[in-house]
DNA sequence: AGCTAACCGGACCCGGCGGTCAACTTATTC
DNA sequence: GAATAAGTTGACCGCCGGGTCCGGTTAGCT
């Protein structure tokens, strides 16, 4: 087991040395930028290479390749909880549910959440990961409760709905990423609407009891 | 090149051997199966270990990986074309799109759609995958233009719109799909509301001018 | 039955991947 | 300015996946 496999929390027993401290951010935003361009599956040499740093520093701050997949999902998560645990305190709950959602949608960008979700095990395990996502879990059925509350939204959908749709919008979007970037701000439109209460029909199937297996 | 590197498409020069049509058939429900179920990244020897067959047997039918690719989703495409264009003669026209998107997600289930609009280059580039992509555009487009015009569907949605939500249900739903494989329904249901004109927020986006750059 | 061309299959090649390591460099401390 | 622990590196390994190939097999015709 490598010496420095924290994953961001928790300050470490001594202190990183400067250089350390510099590659790892580099890597960190090397890595971002290059999960959002070609997804999960982009190469540990090309993360190294954008971020000006040998392979081999890549494996001394994270163990695996997943480990590192798992310090860039787990910023994001808790940047969203964030974001949507001060809207929790908005007047107007529906507003505050679409300015979380788009709000998400940005941050997340084409780096599709859906593996945020059916992520792949070893991410997952990792304990602060999983406390993250019950996290952002609690933080958007809070918003949505809210937002039916005030009936902003319509009463048969749940929070565990809301969260296995927050990602349509980017996903549907993502074949014009790059002709047109703001597209899926159009299509949480579509999807906001779908979720209001006017107009709402019977939904033909139950909701989900939550939104992992 | 390959002897019978065609895509199901105009009838060969001479008819294939009995096995050789025994083995494409069998290779052809395998990778479908293996497609649905590991994505575009399902492996040749899978498949062809599925189909019972030799590996090299897969690359004397199919150039390609992507070729075997491309014949499943020209097969899903022209499934889906000519059941919208059955649909086309329906009274109900909102009625008639809303069955069209069901069973189109229902003949794709978990086989992500995405990949008929983004596909690699190499499949888009064969002439009868293009061509039946717009064919089904055509189709869509049609159904989406006379729902309209009964009041059934918002008239700020084009054509290009519902292609690129058409697969989100399905794609939302993924994460539980072996634990709720009706999900998607749900999620039609609420995509459906959203296209309707009931209750339709203006959107904060213009529409693409079409599903694919 | 016998011939032939089409067909089959799995051993093989190659490139790219995640991950390792021992030699080298450098920040830090006294 | 040593001394040392921390950090860096890129060559290297094993593995896996797409694609090739040739010796063996078999369907179809006469």
């Amino acid at each position: 087991m490598h010496p420095t496999n924290r994953l961001e929390t928790a300050p470490p027993a001594r202190p990183l040395r400067a250089d350390a401290a510099r590659n790892r951010e580099a890597l960190l935003a090397a890595a971002s930028a290059e999960f959002a361009a070609h997804g999960a599956d982009a190469s540990v040499a090309d993360i190294a290479r954008r971020a000006g740093i040998g392979k081999g520093t890549v494996f001394r701050h994270f163990p695996t390749k997943e480990h590192l997949l798992g310090a860039i999902v787990l910023d994001r998560l808790v940047t969203i909880s964030e974001l949507g645990e001060d809207l929790l305190g908005a007047g107007d709950a529906g507003r505050a549910l679409l300015e979380f959602l788009t709000a998400a949608c940005e941050r997340v960008q084409q780096l599709d959440l859906s593996f945020l979700l059916a992520a792949s095990p070893a991410v997952l395990a990792e304990p602060a990961v999983s406390a993250a996502q019950e996290r952002m879990f609690g933080v958007v059925g809070a918003l949505v409760a809210r937002a039916q509350e005030q009936g902003a939204v319509r009463a048969d959908v749940t929070g565990p709905d809301v969260i296995l749709l927050m990602c349509a919008p980017s996903h549907a979007a993502s074949p014009l990423q790059d002709s047109d970037p703001g597209l899926w701000r159009r299509y949480l439109g579509v999807l906001f609407d779908g979720l209001r209460p006017e107009g709402a029909h019977p939904l033909p199937h139950p909701p989900p009891a939550a939104p992992v297996p």
